[in-house]
This record gives structure tokens, sequence and C-alpha cells, in this order.
DNA sequence: AGGGAACGAGACTATAAAGTCTCATTCAAG
DNA sequence: CTTGAATGAGACTTTATAGTCTCGTTCCCT
């Protein structure tokens, strides 16, 4: 029983902190249905609990990449499935939008941003495919992708949307965009 | 100098708070130069100061909001220009980001949801002007907005990028999307 | 049945931060 | 120069929560 009771602390701690970041150990230990004593024989302490769920979070991600990079012959391809994979798996990590302890954790911090350093590569090469427009710096279209995947895991979590609709749409909009085909005439230079 | 010090407080409060959303109020005091007796003169409680600066967050934002649909004569104009001044005060409000407590308050929850509200009747009035595509829903179209803005304001804080180079990009995709035109011939059921 | 590992419950300590209070100092206005 | 309001410094109390420890219980395995 020792793994299923790991495995259901991090699942409480995570669904608990996505919709309280400051939740206590105790909340934690509650929504678990363990005593509170159990969550510090199975995690060192707070920080190592927060840890491991980014660990745990960090590679799923990783394992549903590397699946869609397998599985696709494009890098246009790849990027579709990666942010499926990514928005269908949103629930694992949402709780890491305010899990500011984190950020002085040296490997959690080096794994993320060699996730968003991949994502980069990625769309550099959806680029020389012609899929992503040339005159977007890349690190917004990064930013962009990062920012949409994030609306969509909260509106799913809020209930605004189903998991399967909001994989559909933000690809969608990743590549085709917010606006009707019409208004690409409205461009205009817009300093106000 | 009362006011001074009330706003050097609010002032230092927002930029350390997205800096660290833990921040205690010792931390906020030093950044604002003030001691830490003077910040319960000025608010009765941590909950107070916070709940101040997001009603001042909102303020400027409605303030902002209020200007653009002045001068615009369009929607979708109104959208641009409202869509600029929430980037462009985005240092104002990024403390928002993981400020769970708030949550609690139901003015500012209220608030926070008119405003999206009101967005989303300005998202329709841009659809019926033929601006967005007629197939999204509007309330993805208001998440998507919302995570744009999110994810730029979060790159000019990063230094990634520059408040003018944000907003314009922000627009740029919102209004003509982050693919290549020849992408939408791509389209196609894309269910894994 | 017996034994050991995992657990629940709860007492206990330690600590960080919120919130209160006092007193001396500064500083601007009259 | 005098006065009063605003402040800085810091002592003090309170509270919430992390982390430790013990003991009795449950439950699985042989």
């Amino acid at each position: 029983m020792a793994l299923a009771t790991r495995e259901r602390i991090l699942e409480a701690a995570g669904g608990t902190l996505s919709r309280n970041p400051n939740a206590s150990l105790d909340q934690i230990a509650v929504e678990a249905r363990v005593g509170r004593a159990t969550v510090f024989r199975h995690f060192e302490s707070r920080a190592g609990l927060l840890k491991a769920l980014a660990s745990r979070a960090i590679a799923e991600t990783d394992r549903a990449t590397r699946l869609a990079a397998a599985d696709a012959r494009t890098a246009t391809d790849a990027l579709r499935l990666i942010t499926r994979a990514v928005v269908g798996a949103g629930e694992s990590f949402r709780f890491l939008d305010s899990a500011a302890e984190l950020y002085d954790e040296p490997e959690i911090v080096e794994a993320y941003q060699r996730q968003m350093s991949e994502l980069a590569d990625l769309v550099e090469a959806t680029r020389r495919e012609g899929f992503i427009r040339p005159d977007l710096p890349t690190a917004w279209v990064v930013a962009s992708i990062d920012g949409l995947i994030w609306a969509a895991c909260r509106a799913v979590g809020d209930g605004e949307l189903g998991v399967v609709q909001a994989q559909d749409l933000v690809w969608e909009t990743i590549a085709s965009g917010l606006s009707a085909e019409g208004a690409r005439e409205d461009r205009h230079a817009d300093q106000a």
C-alpha cells in the first residue's frame, strides 16, 4: 500500500494546491484521507513534497513530448501533438501556477528552462516548415503558446471547457488565430 | 507626506509581491523604505493592503477601458486600445498572478468578474463587426486574450520584451494569429 | 495465530510572520 | 520657538503551520 498512499498524497496535493496555492499540509492530508504524520513518512518536508510533485509533472510532460516526437512526421505535427498532450495533462501541473517556493529548487528551475528551450527549438523547426509567421520573435511565440495552454488548463479547471474541446481550441487558435480571415485586411499602424 | 508614503508602500508591495507572492510585510516595508509599523498605520492588515492594491489595479484598468471606449470608433478598435492599455499597465497588477488570498474578498472577485464580463461583451461586439471568428466560443476567446496578455506582461517583467514591443505583439497575435497564412490550408481533424 | 510494516491520532516543539504598543525623533506649520 | 502629526525602531504577544515523537491499531504476509 505504500506506493498507493504516496500517490494518493501527490494527487491530493496537486488538486488542493491548484485550488489554494497556500494550502497547509493539514488540508492536503485531509484531502488525501491520510494522517498528517504519514505525509512526513513519504516526504522529508513540505519542500520535498512540492519538489516531488513538480518532478512528476515534468516527467509526465517529457514522456508526452517523447511520444509525440516519435509519432509525428513533421515538426508542426509534433507541436500539435505536444500541445494536445500538455493540455490533456494540465491538471497534473496546474499547481505550478503559483508555486513560488520552487523558484529556488535549481533542479526544477533547470528542468523547466530545458523544456522551454526544447519548445523554442520546436517552434524554430515549425518555422522552417513555413508554419509559424517569420516576423514574430521565437520568444514571443513560445510565450504565447505557453499562455494559451495555461488559459486552456484554467478554463478546464473552472469547468468552462471540456478537456477535448480545450485541446482542439488551443491548437485551432495557434494554427488559425482568433480573428476572421477578413480581418487580415485591417492591419494598420496602431500607436495610440 | 501621508499620501506619498501610502503610495510608496503600494508601489513597493506591487513590485515585491510580483517577484515573490509570499513576501512578508517586513520585506515590503524594507522595499518601501518605511518602518513596518507604518504599513499598519496606512492599512489595517495584510489583507487590507492586498485589497487596496487590487482595487488600485482594477481602477486603473477601468480608467484605461473607459478612455479606450471613448476614443474608439469601432468595437474592434476599442479592443485594440484596451489590450494595449492593459499590457502597458501590466506591472500594476502582475502581483495578482498569485494572490490567492484575494479569492475570498467578494468585492475584488466581483470586480474581476465584471471586467471579464465586459471583455466578453466587447468580444461579442467585435464578432458582429466580423473581427472574431464565428466558430470560437466567446469564453475561449476571452480566456485566450487574457492568456496572451499575461504572457506579454510576464515577458516584459522578465526582460524578454520591451513594453511597446509586447503591446504590438499581443495585438498582432490576436489580429493575425501565430501561423503563416499558408498554414490555413493545413487544417484537418486532429484527434490523436 | 503471530509478527512486523504502515498507518491514524494527537501531543509537543520551533519558528516565522502578523498584529499591537510605546517612545523617541523628525519635520512642517503657525 | 512651539506644537502636533507622521514616522522609525524595536519590544512584545499571538497565531498558524512545519516538523518531531510516541503509542495504539490495522492489516497483510507467512
